[in-house]
DNA sequence: GACCAGGCACATC
DNA sequence: GATGTGCATGGT
């Protein structure tokens, strides 16, 4: 598997942009989702502050590519508001919180589900959580590790249980599944020449 | 033109 | 508790 390589999967700068491509990213493709970071970085919009001046029109139009943009405007408000009543906006703080405390305050926000709420804690907060995607259960329920429509906490559990808590053994981990998804494990009836196969 | 992409909330049974 | 549906753009 030396082929995949580190993947350096999740291209952000900043944690603040972990969380916004966190939310704009469900069930979207990634090229779509840096059309509108893009945007959102030449209108200095990638910060708390910067997004909560963004005139609401503008900030619609930024994130167009993206998809579901209507939806995802609301999810990303919804953060913000949170941020700013409960944690009087000062995101570090707000990333500080204990893990646990932390994964409920993300769940809490309307939009943000176990999928976002967990790559938020790993790729912004650094906290050794496994994050589970489509992939994920896709390839190991194919392989006969998991069932089809296994839960997201039953899957999550399988690989906590299974792996040390290592946050970029965690990072490493998810982007190869993903990697892997990608390239061989479409949807079953494009199912393709999967390596694993033979192991 | 169909199919898919790094989900989630909500309605209905 | 399980299943179905809307949300939308862009690449293959």
């Amino acid at each position: 598997m030396a082929h995949f390589g580190p993947r350096h999967w999740w291209p952000a700068e900043t944690p603040f942009e972990v969380i916004i491509g966190a939310i704009l990213t469900q069930n979207t493709a990634w090229s779509n989702v840096e059309k509108a970071i893009d945007r959102l970085k030449k209108a200095q919009a990638l910060t708390p502050d910067g997004l909560r001046r963004l005139p609401s029109a503008e900030f619609l139009e930024a994130i167009r590519p993206s998809g579901y943009y209507n939806i995802k405007a609301a999810r990303v408000k919804a953060f913000l508001d949170m941020l700013s009543t409960r944690y009087g906006n000062d995101l570090e703080r707000f990333l500080s919180l204990p893990t646990h405390t932390l994964r409920e305050e993300l769940l809490a926000v309307p939009g943000i589900g176990p999928e976002t709420a967990d790559s938020i804690l790993l790729y912004a907060a650094g906290r050794p959580v496994f994050v589970i995607d489509a992939y994920t259960v896709r390839i190991m329920a194919r392989h006969g590790y998991l069932a089809e429509g296994t839960t997201y906490g039953e899957a999550q559990g399988f690989f906590m249980r299974h792996l040390p808590r290592d946050v970029p053994l965690f990072n490493e981990y998810h982007a190869l599944l993903v990697a892997v998804g990608k390239q061989y494990c479409r949807p079953a009836p494009r199912c393709r020449g999967c390596p694993l196969e033979s192991l």
